[in-house]
DNA sequence: TATGAATGAGGTTTCATTCAT
DNA sequence: TATGAATGAAACCTCATTCAT
């Protein structure tokens, strides 16, 4: 029952220390004391489970070791999902979810389009390339053809939102006369490529090749932009 | 496309791996018949193995069904490779290395730069995105965390030797004022990078919206080399 | 005798590992159901391996046959034992301990060495000699080889600790003027060697022509002690 | 076909090394050229399976590795052995024969019964205790119960024989006084055990703390001779 | 006669899932 | 609700045996 996508999901972070902050909560009475505990349970499994399927994959990974991670029974893994599949789609879900919501609450364009997609990459590459959260991104690269729906639901609430909101800066810069290059609206992709290639990179290659991925990027944006003065 | 499982064992553009010297030439040479048979069983091992590989996975793959998808009973691959993690090292070696012959085969440059690299690409796309090596190198993303010699290998004969390329070609766009962006010798990467995402998106999101690689590239090297006059 | 496949997970004088403190008693503790039955089923399958090793060796015994004679899941196997080779190692032990801490709580010589010595070898011909012990033994001898360790554990727990009280037998004997032949103490081995050559006598050739272990056994000691006079 | 166990064995010591004498032969024109090869090969096969068997026991014995050993092929085995089972059946009996064939050409006694003895099983411990055919009978002790022919074949073969003729050789010692126990007739077992004491305790224990046979044996005759003056 | 590539039954081991407590 | 012992299907791998050459 509770592998079901509709509930509110409980968990926002993800991150959250073991015990978090218990008892406290918001305004529920001490009857929401096992709710609680319940959902804290259930957000150590999804951070177990998304470690662990990073670094093996899914079919490699074993429900054992996630529950060890978890700090919980093996049985326990059943209570919140219906099996290791439906637990790896429900996984991603969860951990896009504030992804997304945080995209949707980006402040109104102000200021110059070269800053603020230098500022959005940035902060994109930072958080993205070289972590765990990029990590994730190739891990859906690597098992989206066995799971279509993961594949579909990454494109619905994310790449394609991605592609939307790269087009419309794009079309901004190309009004404001930042962008020279009209047919780059045709291809958003285009604007956020190197920072693709940063994250899987970063996850193969750094150990042979370093790269400076926020230097890529500057570079990048002066292609697109024409280089800038000094600043 | 060529996935499709009831093609039992077409042996065609996948080198025949070592024995495959005797005799050949034109009509079957009676001599070494037993070791044509060999070389072709393994071709035909290899060939199915590549193709659950990209299907399913490392971890996923059953020795059972490249078996039967080669024609070929289970023990004969133990009489090939030693077992599945080395096969799909040697796999993904025996693969490549056909690949990498042609990059040293290229022709000397000729011609303008932008001209090289358009032809260069454009071919890269039409060999790679969507087709079974672009699934391979989607394939090398996906396991090279847990098949570090294989991102490894990769890393040696593809990638660096791919970047070093780049790297030529842009400094010598750059000399012949072809480049105006000197930076862009620092990381070539940049130059492949829409190709890469092209690999990518054929294989996860061409369902959910095409994406038209030959133009999506053309706008790119606009970005680097300008806008074109002819068109 | 105990051989028999039908019956299927007799436990009785084998020990019960690790676990089995908890609550222990008259009647069944409520509380330890859980650890009992668990130990229970861990006796099952030490019982069911040995009589499967005994009957035919280690290479030739299936998992599977244990398994089923034990009457659990061929898994369940593995929550006991790593291995099949180190089931067998731990195996050898399980079963030898007993016999040494019995050897270890042994009566402080009384009486003459003549009955002392034929008490106990009399005694160890009823317990080892066309039992389930002496084929433990005799499996011992076929496995060595192979199985350094178990080896190993047997001299260390089994035999040196023979040799040695058989050693101060022979000696206080010589003291007491009971044995004559003074260099018998360089080979106490000598004074066990009938009792061996019956344990593998019975389970090799019993059917061609049965051995009377015990009136051999009186012959020898007669050879070492003088001729009986009452007899 | 050739395994048929009535054919005159063509081998007579065994040992023997790879290519033999060839050609030469005794009195056989050319034609048994190929018959010779085939004798040798089969040689071959029976040295190399008996060394396989006594290292690892019949289950874990390769037939690769025999082949291996023999410098033949895998499938000329069959050639010359039915299966893995009877080619260990008749290994014994090949193997066994010349032994039996020496016993049966012993001397007639002369001289005292002791020395007979003494000089016998002296011979035995040095022919058999640490060499390779006191192996074959710690694998005939292990593999017996699984071979009911092999041990049928070796009681018969071997021991019966061996058990009558120390009886008759204690018989002698009593009618000439040499014995006087006189019970010890009833058991010739006796005459022999440290004999096999030793053999077993070579093999398995000789690491740990090594073991004068021969010494052992002088002093366990004289438990039966009574002490040796000096000599 | 000799070969050794090929077979496939059968062995060991793993692991997702269940269920009595 | 939580547990973790137990299950057994299914995976990988081995190796005795066959058979075309």
């Amino acid at each position: 029952m509770s592998a079901d996508p509709t509930k509110p999901a409980a968990v926002s972070t993800v991150r959250r220390g073991r015990k978090g902050s218990a008892t406290a909560g918001g305004a529920a009475g001490p009857a929401s004391n096992r709710a609680m505990r319940a959902a804290e349970r259930r957000a150590a499994i999804v951070e177990a489970a998304l470690e662990e399927f990073i670094a093996r994959g899914f079919a490699a990974t074993r429900l054992d070791d996630i529950a060890r991670r978890a700090g919980v029974a093996k049985g326990t893994i059943y209570l919140h999902f219906k099996d290791k599949e439906s637990m790896f789609e429900e996984l991603v879900r969860i951990v896009i979810v504030p992804v997304v919501e945080r995209l949707d609450a980006l402040p109104p364009p102000s200021g110059s389009v070269r800053d603020l997609v230098e500022a959005f990459a940035s902060n994109f590459l930072r958080e993205v390339a070289g972590t765990r959260r990029g990590d994730l991104a190739r891990l859906i690269v690597a098992e989206g053809p066995r799971f279509p729906a993961v594949a579909d639901f990454y494109y619905r609430e994310v790449v394609s939102r991605g592609v939307a909101g790269m087009r419309a800066l794009i079309e901004l810069g190309i009004a404001r006369g930042e962008i020279r290059e009209k047919n780059l609206a045709r291809f958003p992709q285009i604007l956020i490529a190197p920072a693709l290639i940063a994250v899987i990179w970063q996850s193969l290659f750094a150990r042979h090749s370093p790269l400076d991925a926020q230097a890529m990027l500057r570079v990048h944006l002066d292609l697109i932009f024409g280089e800038r003065r000094t600043t």
